[in-house]
DNA sequence: CTACCGGTTGGAGTGCACTCCAGGTCAAGC
DNA sequence: GCTTGACCTGGAGTGCACTCCAACCGGTAG
């Protein structure tokens, strides 16, 4: 399999692959005899994983230094398991941040359909959509770190 | 409230804030006797929605476009409903995603846990985590739209 | 033989979203 | 009166993650 085929099979692009390669997201490909990178099947299931990484928010520094210590073999297992415990929490917490955002446009839309209707929208809660106020993370899961979402002092309104 | 306090209070820096003004995203704000920025507190609550939609995902693009709408008043509702409809979906297939990496590094924590105990691993299931495998949306809801996680082919191992 | 396609390299350019800085103004406290 | 600190402006710089480009090379079809 030559670049273009990976760039196929992968949803890359040829110029993002060769990007990867360089900074050390791929390992070196292997040449031809004209000195072109040749692939096998299982590259797949790692840019499979790293894209999975990055569509989850990893960055491309910590992408980096996986791949870095995914090269090192078993000894670097447990740093390989505590980064994606690490990422499991981000993600955990990132899935609660959504949910909340989830409500807070349900019900902006059903405030604006209203609107729309020509319905008098009482002044009290003119613009309201229900947002933060302390809504606990909505996911049933334990190992999970609220860091990321502990920060707007909840103010339950909203100007559309 | 001056630029300072709103900093604080929002979470922006005042950097941050006057650069939002300048691209308008927040309203140009009023001004004291000696040129400096005066706020109420109302700007608390569009900076939080502003920081909402960021988080969850919305570009700056559509951010500008929406506080463009908002200014417009009355007469953009409905653009402004489709808008948020349409980053509705957007979050839903986000949550989807998430929910299936989560998934997924649970498999390979505990993968990677086994093998540091010393377990054997089968050659047949080495390096493998259970990935997508057409794992359905785990968001019970109705409007939702996969096309943003209709890409891998679903391969199902996955080289730590 | 030559046209063309797909590959090679190094390096420059892009878009986003800030972030920092120089050089200046203004109001209040000592 | 002078210093301090918060603020002002316009513009330059940063980091991420690509993306594009020029100039070149190698294999194959007509």
């Amino acid at each position: 399999m030559r670049i273009g085929d990976l760039a196929e099979k992968s949803g890359l692009s040829t110029d993002t692959l060769r990007y990867y390669e360089k900074i050390g997201l791929l390992p070196r490909a292997l040449r031809d005899a004209g000195g072109r990178r040749v692939y096998d099947e299982t590259i797949l299931r790692w840019i499979d994983f790293l894209d999975r990484l990055k569509a989850t928010g990893m960055g491309i520094r910590d992408r980096l230094r996986y791949a870095e210590l995914r090269t090192k073999g078993g000894a670097s297992l447990t740093e390989r398991r505590e980064m994606l415990e690490a990422h499991r929490r981000k993600v955990a917490g990132d899935i609660a941040k959504l949910t909340d955002m989830l409500d807070v446009l349900d019900d902006k839309v059903e405030l604006y359909r209203k609107m729309e209707a020509g319905e008098t929208v009482d002044p009290a809660f003119e613009s309201c959509a229900r947002t933060e106020h302390g809504s606990q993370p909505v996911v049933k899961d334990q190992s999970f770190d609220h860091s990321t979402s502990t920060r707007a002092p909840a103010d339950a309104k909203s100007q559309p």
